[in-house]
DNA sequence: AACGCGATCAACCGCAAAAAA
DNA sequence: ATTTTTTGCGGTTGATCGCGT
């Protein structure tokens, strides 16, 4: 091993500053595909020049398809105060109790606003022995808040009324292991009327909280060099060109990841994980396999 | 219309803790 | 048990926007 703490990352030639439409592009469909065991080398396999940690960052602060986004209502903004009373500046065990809020955002927003907003004296009323009765904004205990978000589900899922249900076969192992934990909301017991061998697995829709984005002409260009069918995601016009480019991406990585028949689909994965393995870059080879798959892929509407 | 200023928020930096070797 | 690596956290910065003068 070598000596010394070594970077978190090589700092020449990678970008910095705001991320383009095409990294977020990238980061997505990398970790919805493959999630995130290793931010060091993310970046690397998704073909992005960006370190680990802004990767990891811009995940967890704005792509992450649970993110809640908008103004903070009066009842998160209440429970900020309270809880940061009771825990001071733990941004992430304060965002841990405020369900799609990042602890960046909360600090932003405890900074910007509530500070401010609280008289002096206050600043010192909501101390730790109020603990015990901190609740959040839906007067649930703050031990049930702090469970693990997965143990929440119960919550969760109530704030998720729009979700995308896949069958999976569930004698694809591979399949399950692409499953994102951030995405899988639960796994159901199929109905009588499917398929006896499938498992109907619900994701958390990502297009429910996506942010509009202004898609740059050149954008597509870019995607069109990697080969990615647009046309056939043939999105309704009205949507915009955000909401049309993320319906795509959707519908392109469902329709790759679960849309497909069985066992072809399943060998396309592991081929695709030898080709990551290999130091290929991930994402164009999952567009160029799209394409040349498309036939099989192609939404019929 | 132009300028200055404050507010806002995304992103970066450095450190510490946790995990792995 | 020690060292190295990776991840996560909190503080801070810088770009952008909106409002007032």
């Amino acid at each position: 091993m070598g000596r010394g703490r070594a970077p978190c990352c090589e700092k020449v030639g990678l970008n910095k500053g705001s991320w383009t439409p095409e990294e977020d592009l990238r980061l997505m469909a990398y970790i919805r595909k493959y999630g995130h065991a290793n931010w060091r080398a993310l970046p690397k396999q998704a073909g992005l020049l960006r370190c680990g940690k802004s990767c990891r960052l811009r995940w967890i602060n704005y792509l992450r398809p649970d993110i809640k986004r908008g103004n903070f209502s009066k009842e998160e903004e209440d429970a900020v105060i309270r809880l940061h009373g009771a825990l001071g500046n733990k941004w992430s065990k304060i965002a841990s109790c405020l369900p799609g809020r990042t602890d960046n955002e909360i600090k932003n927003v405890w900074n910007t606003h509530l500070k401010k907003r609280l008289p002096k004296s206050e600043d010192q009323q909501s101390s730790p022995s109020s603990s015990s009765s901190a609740v959040t904004d839906r007067g649930e205990s703050k031990a049930e808040a702090e469970a693990e978000p997965s143990e929440a589900g119960a919550v969760e899922a109530a704030a998720l009324d729009d979700r995308i249900e896949i069958p999976v076969e569930p004698d694809s192992p591979d399949l399950w292991e692409m499953l994102d934990d951030d995405q899988v909301v639960k796994p159901l017991p199929c109905s009588s009327s499917s398929s006896s061998s499938t498992t109907t697995v619900v994701l958390k829709d990502p297009m429910e909280e996506m942010p509009d984005i202004s898609i740059e002409p050149e954008l597509w260009s870019i995607i069109d060099d990697d080969e990615l069918d647009v046309a056939a995601c043939n999105v309704e016009s009205s949507g915009g060109e955000g909401e049309r480019w993320l319906a795509c991406l959707e519908k392109e990585l469902e329709l790759e990841l679960w849309g497909g028949s069985g066992d072809a689909v399943a060998n396309g994965h592991q081929e695709m994980a030898a080709e990551v393995v290999e130091g290929g870059d991930p994402v164009t080879c999952y567009f160029q396999r799209s394409l040349s798959s498309s036939s099989s892929l192609a939404p019929s509407r």
